[in-house]
DNA sequence: CGTTGCGTTGATCTCTATCAAAAAAGGTGG
DNA sequence: CCACCTTTTTTGATAGAGATCAACGCAACG
């Protein structure tokens, strides 16, 4: 069963909030289910709220003059969707569709705004949850600009690696696209430690045998 | 003869001032010079500020180890500097030089941080521009991640262009750079654009002849 | 059991970084 | 305005990394 206060504490934006924030927060939340093709909200409406997804996968896109559709993003599990036109426009600048059933989190805008107004430690903790993703995304994408996959691997298992110890958290197939690479390539890159004696595979965990030497291939 | 409150008056940032919360913000603001080249900051200094342009180009970038350089993105009039790492650590996270001679206002980040303790309304806005600038990092990963350069480049140049021209604002070798490769791979790459008759290069100014055939490149 | 999706391995080919060098563009000082 | 130097941009040749295509083992599951 789908519990609204569980899920948002683990979205980045409310991850510092309190017991105390999130329950009042959850007040005003309501899951929303969305089959494949259903339009979430259409450009030009009035912004009631903003959401997040749960799962599924939303299509957010505007329509030229002469009817060509302008992809912006896809946004899936994890993701906001609308959540700058709360702030500051009042009518939705895009539209939104499921691209398959899905189920998001709507945020009433009024609501969220209420609550942030009369709580700026509120607005803080906020603030700086956008500040550490901005940072966070920063360095992603130094590492995919700068490393090649030797390298995002390595960085990879030492960011993630709890006393040396990597349990993977997805499938290989899902790293190997979070790296920006195919599943064969990590494969192989993970088969090339090891057999450098870099690293070790035991059920499912990937043991690190020489951090410093990983370390060597992040640029 | 510049003014620093008039500035900030236009900045959208502070649109929701009160005339009173305006004198107080210049209160703690200075206007500050910085020639072409010079650094504003360089990543791991302690942040006490952050920053507005008032005109001119500041280039934000992270260096790698062995000295690489990754261009982060190029802030110009009416963009805001650095104003994430107030919120986050202490710490500038990247580098700031200015690409030819800029006027900034600095803002104490004490100080601005009191009086946002007392202004929901700019609250929205930070996060506002948090929410855009985060959506375009998210957009940037997605495009290193899934694209090859002939697709970077074509996004790039379909995202910056105006009535199908691009000026570019920054040098070839930094927009390599920002592309995630190198100066020579990206002179080869507008060169294949133009030897398929896609894009034409007029005194420095790209021209783009066929949007749809250069959309095809994306991923 | 057959089916389906994931993970691994192999062979091949393409793309892109690297190295080298020339051409073009930008400053600088006289 | 010119000669000179530096930096950027372009072009060429080459090597290596990684994608693609194909095939197979394996586990999960109906």
């Amino acid at each position: 069963m789908f519990n609204t206060k569980s899920f948002l504490s683990h979205v980045f934006l409310f991850e510092a909030l309190s017991e105390k924030e999130l329950e009042e927060l959850t007040f005003f939340c309501s899951p929303k289910k969305i089959l494949k093709d259903e339009l979430l909200f259409s450009k030009g409406q009035i912004v009631d709220s903003f959401y997040i997804v749960a799962y599924g996968k939303i299509k957010i896109f505007r329509l030229s003059p002469n009817g060509d559709e302008n992809l912006i993003h896809i946004q899936r599990e994890g993701d906001l969707i609308a959540e700058a036109a709360i702030f500051d426009d009042e009518r939705y600048p895009a539209n939104a569709q499921a691209l398959e059933e899905s189920l998001l989190v709507k945020i009433s805008a009024d609501h969220f705004k209420n609550i942030l107004k009369t709580n700026p430690h509120l607005c803080f903790k906020i603030m700086s949850a956008y500040a550490k993703r901005l940072r966070l995304f920063a360095k992603k994408i130094q590492d995919l600009s700068l490393n090649d996959i030797k390298g995002r691997l390595a960085n990879f298992l030492l960011t993630e690696s709890e006393k040396n110890i990597v349990t993977l958290s997805m499938s290989k197939k899902d790293l190997a696209s979070s790296l920006g690479t195919i599943p064969e390539t990590l494969s192989r890159t993970l088969l090339f430690f090891k057999k450098n004696n870099l690293i070790e595979e035991v059920d499912g965990k990937i043991i690190i045998k020489k951090s410093q030497e990983l370390k060597d291939f992040i640029n």
